[in-house]
Formats: structure tokens, C-alpha cells, sequence
DNA sequence: TTGAACTTTCAGAAATTATTGAAAGACATA
DNA sequence: TATGTCTTTCAATAATTTCTGAAAGTTCAA
């Protein structure tokens, strides 16, 4: 298998799995490209290797800078910005979580929250209701520890320890 | 706060947090729908609950029944079939890992061996494409290994102990 | 075996999401 | 402050995903 065509399966299959987890195809592509790339690329790059616009390529590494994946740099005697990706895998998994928690699961928990008090009806439907918006809460309280744990450690160990632990 | 309100609502944001996970809004409106439902409802009682087509009802329910989220059953005197929702949020998350690993996870492995084998180059660049893909195989076989232990755990405990033994 | 009740399928339509490209903006140099 | 280079924005367009509804399929009681 030659080099290029690995890298572009790699790129491709990276979207795709992406896009199954509700990430932009073009962002997952563009993040993958920069994972694999052994120097920063600029814009013009990235555009070429994914065969985009300049707009599609602006807006896809800010929001990948946005999500603290990438950083921009320069390189001497260049006026143009590079992109670079963070490579530490474990890295990578701590700032995709702490993002997705943020904006994702925090609302969820508002709003469970929020769906979950002042209801006064004590009907069987209303304390169905009552029980699995509860559930649901216990649960995410639990995963919201867990998962801040996750992204204060400093260590990829975790999994490791966790793997011992459960061992039984 | 009303229970008709706090419902919808609750369905709702549901919806809008799968979608970010990349899950059919309606498959998760409808999920959200039958686990606060306090008895199994009809095809017809969804498509009036979420204002959706019958065809829509139908595909979503069994894509639900495809994840193991939610069962049919029957009522007896009633001639059509009724659905009701896993409620053991532990199990429910236990499904869903199973799901998701088997259908994403699963193939992006494969991808990462297929990709990563085979190449002969020696230039920096393939260099790091080799060094990060096996990175990435190391990283999903500890994720792949936790994530088996999770789907076979029978309690919801894995949370707490988790959180112990992180505590550090 | 017929037909009423219910379920499934899927081609076309609608809604949503992503992309383009041109114009405006920013910045550095002279 | 003018000019060239590069970046950002966003309205219009394109691509993708989802939904509808009618027709076909299934089931079952009579």
C-alpha cells in the first residue's frame, strides 16, 4: 500500500466517523490531515489535500481551533498562518471531552433539571415522569464526575486502571 | 410547571442532543418519548405525540428495536402492537456502547490495521503517519478493552468505583 | 378466501446541513 | 496611505439527510 492512498483512506474513514458522531465531515477530514502531517499546513494546503474552498477550509480549522484540537503557528519568512494538531492522543480524548461535556451534556443536565422540579400532578404518568427524569439525573451526575476526573488527569492510565479494576 | 409541558420539553432536548451525537432527531424524540411513557404505546400514540408520519413512526421505532432500546409487545384484546423502553438507565447506556462499538468503533480498528500495515516508505512523512496511526490503534485497543468491560458489567457501579479509585 | 386492521416499504418531496466564492476586512511593507 | 497578501464572512447554492404518504405486504377472524 503506498503512502498516499493509505493517507486518504485514513482521511476519508476519519469523516465518515465523524460525521456518525454528529462532527462535520470536512472538520473530522481536516483534523485527520493534520494528525498525520509531519509540519504545520497552511490554509492553501489544506484546501488542496481535501479539495475544498478557501471558506470551507477557514471555517473548519477555526472550529477545530475553537475546539482545541489545533493551534495556528508561523514559520519564519512566511507571512501566511500554519495549523498544527495537538498529537498526544490522550490529550486529544481529554479536550474532546471536556468540549462535548460543555456544550452537550451541561444543557442536557439543565435541563433535566429543570424538567424534573415543580412538577405538582402525582398521577401515574406524572410520577413515571418524575422517576425516569431522576434516573436520568443520578446517572448523568455520576458520568459529569467521571468524566471530569477524565479530563484532569494527566495520565492515559486511566483506561489501564480501569481495566484492572474491573477485572472480577 | 405543567407535566404536558415539562414532557415536551424534555422530548424536545432530547431530540436535539442526539442529533449532536449523530442520532436521528425523531429516533431520539421517540426514545425520550416511550421512557417516560408509564405503559407501552401504539405506532399510532407516537406518530400523534411527535406530529410524524406513519412510515417515519414505523422506521424509527424499529431502528430503536435495531439498538435494542425498546421492545414490542401485545396487549391482549388489541390486535396491534405496542412498544416499550428499556428503563434501567444502566442497561440502556450498556446497549448503546454495545451499539456504537460494534457499528463505529469496530470498523475505524479495522481501518487503523489496514492502513497501518503494509507500508514500505520510509520518508519522515510516512514516518508520521505510521508512528500516529499506531498511536491511534494503541489508544482504541485500551478503549476497545474498557468499553467490553462496561457492556459485560452488571452494575452501574463501574461509576462509583471509578470515581474512587481516581480519586488521587 | 375474503376483507378489515394493521405494518412495512420506498420514491419523491421537504427540511436540514454544509459548501462555495466573491467581497470585505486585516495586516504588513514600502 | 497605497498596495499586495492573506484571512474572514456570509448570502446563495448544493449536498445530504430525513420525512411523507400511498401502495404493497401481512395477519387473522369469520
Amino acid at each position: 500500500m503506498k503512502l498516499a492512498e493509505a493517507k486518504t483512506q485514513f482521511i476519508q474513514e476519519w469523516g465518515t466517523f465523524g460525521s456518525k458522531w454528529g462532527v462535520n465531515r470536512t472538520m473530522a477530514q481536516a483534523h485527520a490531515l493534520l494528525l498525520v502531517s509531519a509540519e504545520p499546513m497552511s490554509a492553501e494546503n489544506v484546501m488542496e489535500e481535501l479539495n475544498i474552498s478557501r471558506g470551507n477550509a477557514n471555517m473548519n480549522l477555526r472550529a477545530l481551533i475553537d475546539w482545541g484540537l489545533i493551534r495556528k503557528t508561523h514559520i519564519s519568512g512566511e507571512r501566511r498562518e500554519f495549523f498544527y494538531a495537538e498529537k498526544d492522543i490522550w490529550k486529544v480524548t481529554r479536550q474532546v471531552i471536556k468540549e462535548r461535556k460543555r456544550r452537550e451534556l451541561e444543557p442536557l443536565r439543565n435541563m433535566l433539571t429543570e424538567v424534573g422540579e415543580g412538577i405538582q400532578e402525582e398521577s401515574p404518568q406524572a410520577e413515571e415522569f418524575k422517576k425516569m427524569v431522576n434516573e436520568l439525573r443520578k446517572f448523568s451526575s455520576s458520568a459529569d464526575v467521571m468524566l471530569e476526573k477524565m479530563v484532569k488527569s494527566e495520565q492515559q492510565w486511566i483506561f489501564e486502571s480501569l481495566m484492572k479494576f474491573m477485572v472480577k
